[in-house]
DNA sequence: ATAATAGTGTCTATGAGACAGTATAGC
DNA sequence: GCTATACTGTCTCATAGACACTATTAT
């Protein structure tokens, strides 16, 4: 076919001129909520370059998967679970961001709840562990590559979607406490909030279950679920 | 130095895998507005494949430059200014995406004041056109690969943006009346407006200049221009 | 009863939304 | 004066924010 034959013309005309192709791999920010602390997973590379420094788990991208695919691939190597929120953040292409070669990495950011969340030491890796993110940036740690601005990158945009967006009931189990749902907005936020007012405005995204809280030496709470509602419309915006 | 050493030990070892890389592209999504309408610069393809379609104006990325710098390389391509809004979108890395062979491409998203636009043909390119966006849409029109999804996804990120940044403002020129303002945010809200309401929310956003316009059979509207303030915090979030 | 946390009622201030009114240019 | 658009004042209602109050478990 007249199709086919132009194609193939471009394949070969495209391969002389041997554009030399950047490397393309995924990142993963795997944020979880331990000890009231928002935590994320890295791994310590026994690899030059930035051997022994904390990194975030990655691969190459294959050629023939998604990027999706490569993120959940990342995600399986190094934690048990799999049904997990997975979000592309961002692309990092600076051109010296990497001093082996040219690498184009785009950042995913995963969210589970600590009860799901096993680590696996994977095979190229010394460790893998859940490190506290503010302690972290406050003792200013030296991450391999631009893995810092990363995670910074990935909070920023944790702190603008709790706001809007379910991404919160993320950090909890299936079933939680109300309470226990504040605290996680308390800690993404890192600041107190009212429980009336709290309630109030999260109320419409949550429902009832039968189940209370027991063995606790005070008031039993009632557990919630995650209400199933339409993905939430443009919101605080100009009504007319 | 040992460092070095392992360094080259590792490019060796790489380089031998001979993993096969995908290609990378950028893909740009200019926006402005004109005669009252939302409208996006297209190509039409004069190679395969897509040969005649329609397409977003993109290239590939040089691997000796960054992401931004491929952007603005094709914003030079094909309009005549530089000093323009650009905002990374998201990177599209479907395997099939593309039918010559495995291409990753970052979209990016440009808006320019109608003013500042001017069109120049590429080389490698038929036609360039500004094409109104909801035209488009209504007659479903086939564009080349996942390039409707591209703008789809865009102008979601528009119509969020709006009401949470100062985007709207990029569509008008430097210094511009607040009816002009007005209508650009209905134009991409795509409702109206009241104006009294709308003047209150965004009244902090501007300053008067004392110009006014001028020669037009009814009362004369006064000139604005973005007001210089830091970039606006987590809006809409709980306080307390 | 006490300790400890779960959960509710209500006042206030702010601001979005709706609409009516006034102002000022050219003709 | 008229037309057309620019601009402003103000009422209402919803809701965010603040705080005080009541409820229920284990010991």
């Amino acid at each position: 076919m007249n199709k086919n034959n132009n194609e193939l013309e471009f394949l070969n005309t495209y391969n002389k001129k041997q554009y030399e192709k950047p490397s393309v791999t995924v990142d993963l920010l795997i944020f979880t909520i331990e000890d009231d602390e928002l935590k994320i997973v890295l791994i310590r590379r026994n690899e030059m370059p930035y051997k022994d420094f904390l990194a975030l788990p990655g691969v190459f991208v294959r050629i023939d998967e998604t990027l999706e695919e490569a993120a959940y691939r990342t995600i399986k190597e190094e934690i048990g679970s799999c049904d997990i929120y997975l979000e592309q953040l961002f692309t990092w292409g600076d051109v010296d961001r990497d001093p082996r070669m040219r690498i184009i990495s785009i950042s995913y950011m995963a969210i589970v709840s600590s009860d799901k969340l096993k680590l696996v030491k994977g095979e190229r890796v010394s460790e893998v562990k859940l490190y506290s993110v503010n302690r972290l940036i406050d003792n200013k740690e030296e991450l391999a590559f631009d893995h810092m601005k990363m995670i910074k990158y990935a909070i920023e945009r944790i702190k603008n979607k709790i706001a809007y967006t379910k991404i919160a009931f993320e950090f909890v189990e299936e079933e939680f406490t109300l309470p226990q749902l504040q605290k996680v907005y308390e800690i993404l936020l890192n600041k107190a909030l009212y429980k009336a007012n709290f309630r109030n405005k999260i109320k419409e995204l949550v429902e009832e279950t039968d189940k209370m809280t027991e063995k606790q030496p005070h008031r039993p709470s009632k557990y919630y679920r995650l209400r199933e509602t339409e993905y939430e419309q443009n919101k605080g915006i100009f009504k007319r």
